[in-house]
DNA sequence: CGGTTGCACTTTTTT
DNA sequence: AGTGCAACCG
């Protein structure tokens, strides 16, 4: 009976996906397959039908908000509450799953329990250190590609010694020694990078079989989502983690594989196969999403690749309409577009606002974008884009928390030693540093010493003691097993962090409302290693929101969701693809057209690509033509003059009103002021809240008043 | 020491 | 165009 209920609703394919418990298992899902419905059925079908332990089972997806999903999913499929976390299986990302493993583990290869994890800008910041205190003064070294070529090796399993033995003229050899640098003053602050939580994983698995068999024997069955993004360290763990019973099973797409950049290597799942012998292979080529039109342009598209598998989605839904190609004059007649359409639809009630996504290749385009969905007073969320973690007064206190948390973090040490000013400069922080290094003591245990030191002015020391005793009273609170939101509230309190960012300004009083946020986002923690944990590893998806409001984001955050209707902006050669590719080679290009498929494939009803003749970049303007892979697309051309007929605000000469010195005026963005110079179509106003602004009077709506 | 100003650089994509 | 960083001045 509950077999029934678990075999019901699929299709034969699927079944079988389900049914085949044991063994290597492939599972080739197209977009819109019902992949993730399956791989929840898969589970739930252990589960109930072959008595299956959930926490014997091991399920990797590619962000927490997948994860999440499942979980729900699997909860609602077998009648158990999905926060039950006790019966639910392992389920999470490669780096959340490997963050569990080493707090377990960690120690057996000398891994503290209380690591901390830099993300990507605090890893930049390091190599930076590691430049300066290695004095390259080589100014083509930049940490960015420096990062990368780090993160390059790393993902390759390839250690310092390693790299600089095989390394070959002075950048590689230049790398190499940062690379050992960098490595030595991370391991010094306990920390590990997102690249360590895999690679150190590997390590852990391949040098200790005991432990390598306890986890092998612990996780019966083991599922990867997204197997087409996998990387060589990914792959390692995947076969570390198999037992001889080989139940694996993978899922994955290599047309939707767009994430070589990162180390990716989509020829991983095409070897599945030459990997696990006597693997069964299944392939979902029903799609459940898109319209016969949508498929077929996106097949179009895709097909042009060389390196890819053959198959051949198909729908027997309806075909729809053509999609719609809009060629416009520039990026904000393509915003206003955008915005135009989805005003009258949703105006109407036709639709939602959630019903829409807006898609672009790069984060930078989603200002235009939003600009004018604003002026429309449309409802919308960024996913990604600028971090709610990444924003400054979040990152110092998560700083100083991490500062409590692992007491040799110099990173973090570095960001508040001053923050908020406490007259302690650069000067004194370094002269403080060098005897912390020679003293033995950790930074805090440094800080509470400090008059020990002879070094320092008095001032500064009066400063760094009172800093320790301040981290020392919240050291207190997390020994105490405070919650973290206690814990961030008694730091707020103590530091006066809050009145040091009200300067005043709006962006002040933003900065504050940030804080609100992240003190009542804590509250749903219970240990500070579990919020430290979720902040570094929160993926950009992850922050979407389900709320009625249109999505903005790009394309490679859209992978795995779909919409009813999707606008594709900026389908242009250099943008999509990017201009990068061009002196790169046909693979990279390839990709591109994988992305654009991904794009395209996440439209349920109605696909719209745009693609402006001009647009600003870098303050210039460039011209571009249309993207060749609209050129794939059987499409409907929607002419000009079409989409800007209805045009509620249309900025046009003759709707600019003219503006003389002294009027009175009202700007939506800076409130009432006066005119004080007008050249051309830029006018100075000096406003009330005693700013001066020069503005662009076809596009800052100013309207004169009195 | 700390704030301000000016300059250079930016744009792929992210766990 | 916006941002981050380096040099400069108070």
């Amino acid at each position: 009976m509950v077999v029934m209920d678990i075999l019901g609703e699929l299709n034969p394919e699927q079944v079988s996906a389900v049914r085949e418990t044991s063994g290597p298992l492939l599972i080739l899902a197209g977009a819109g397959s019902g992949k993730t419905k399956t791989l929840t059925h898969r589970v739930a079908n252990l589960i109930v039908n072959q008595g299956v332990d959930p926490s014997d089972i091991l399920a990797v997806t590619f962000t927490n908000k997948a994860a999440r999903e499942m979980r729900q999913r699997l909860g609602s499929l077998v009648g158990r509450n999905a926060s039950d976390r006790m019966f639910m299986p392992w389920m999470g990302t490669f780096h959340g799953i490997c963050v569990r493993l080493l707090r377990i583990e960690g120690a057996a290869i000398g891994v503290a329990d209380n690591f901390v994890i830099y993300d990507d800008s605090d890893k930049q910041g390091l190599i930076k250190q590691a430049i300066k205190h290695l004095q390259i003064g080589d100014k083509a070294l930049k940490p960015k590609s420096v990062s990368s070529a780090i993160s390059n090796a790393k993902n390759s399993l390839v250690l310092p010694g390693e790299y600089a033995a095989t390394a070959y003229g002075p950048y590689q050899t230049a790398i190499a020694k940062i690379y050992q640098q960098y490595e030595a003053m991370r391991v010094k602050a306990g920390a590990l990078d997102f690249d360590d939580l895999l690679i150190e994983i590997v390590r852990l698995l391949k040098e200790h079989p005991t432990i390598r068999h306890k986890w092998q024997s612990k996780f019966k069955h083991i599922l990867v989502d997204e197997y087409q993004d996998t990387n060589a360290a990914q792959y390692q763990i995947v076969k570390l983690l198999v037992n001889e019973d080989r139940n694996i099973c993978v899922v994955g797409d290599d047309w939707q594989s767009i994430y070589s950049w990162r180390g990716a290597d989509f020829t991983n799942i095409l070897n599945f196969e030459r990997d696990f012998p006597g693997t069964k292979v299944i392939k979902l080529e029903q799609n459940y999403r898109s319209t016969k039109a949508i498929l077929e342009a996106a097949q179009n598209v895709i097909t042009k690749n060389v390196k890819r598998t053959d198959k051949k989605l198909w729908t027997d839904g309806d075909s729809g309409l053509p999609v719609q190609v809009h060629q416009v004059y520039d990026e904000a007649e393509e915003a206003h577009t955008v915005a135009r359409h989805i005003f009258m639809e949703t105006e109407t009630k036709v639709r939602d606002f959630s019903d829409y996504a807006v898609l672009y290749r790069t984060n930078a385009q989603s200002y235009t974008l939003e600009r004018a969905l604003l002026q429309m007073r449309l409802p919308y969320q960024i996913v990604g884009g600028v971090r709610f973690y990444d924003r400054k007064e979040i990152k110092d206190i998560i700083a100083y928390l991490r500062l409590v948390y692992q007491p040799s973090d110099r990173m973090s040490f570095s960001r508040i030693v001053n923050t908020p000013t406490r007259g302690v400069g650069a000067t004194s922080l370094e002269k403080f540093l060098i005897w912390q290094m020679t003293s033995g003591f950790d930074i805090v245990s440094a800080l509470i010493n400090v008059e020990q030191t002879s070094t320092i002015t008095k001032r500064a020391k009066t400063a760094l003691a009172e800093l320790g005793s301040k981290i020392r009273i919240l050291q207190a609170m997390v020994e105490e097993n405070k919650m973290p939101a206690e814990i961030i509230e008694k730091l707020l309190k103590i530091t006066n962090y809050r009145d040091f960012i009200q300067d005043g300004t709006p962006q002040g009083e933003e900065r504050d409302e940030n804080i609100g946020s992240l003190l009542s986002d804590a509250k749903n923690f219970v240990s500070l290693t579990d919020y430290l944990e979720e902040v570094a590893l929160m993926s950009s998806v992850d922050t979407a929101s389900d709320d009625n409001v249109v999505t903005l984001m790009t394309l490679h955050a859209a992978k795995g969701l779909e919409f009813p209707v999707v606008f594709m902006v900026g389908v242009e050669e250099g943008i999509l693809p990017h201009a990068r590719v061009y002196e790169a080679g046909p693979d990279e290009l390839e990709e591109e057209r994988r992305l654009c498929y991904v794009g395209m494939t996440r439209a349920r009803q109605e696909l719209h690509m745009l693609h402006a003749s001009s647009r600003l970049q870098f303050g210039q303007r460039s011209y571009s033509l249309p993207s060749r892979f609209l050129d794939d697309v059987a499409a409907d051309i929607v002419p000009r003059s079409e989409t800007s007929s209805y045009s509620p605000d249309e900025p046009s000469y003759d709707m600019v009103p003219e503006f003389d010195i002294n009027d009175r005026v009202e700007s939506l963005q800076f409130g009432t002021g006066q005119v004080v110079d007008v050249d051309g179509m830029a006018v100075s106003v000096k406003f009330d809240s005693g700013t001066t602004k020069k503005l662009n009077v076809e596009y800052a709506r100013l309207q004169k008043i009195g």
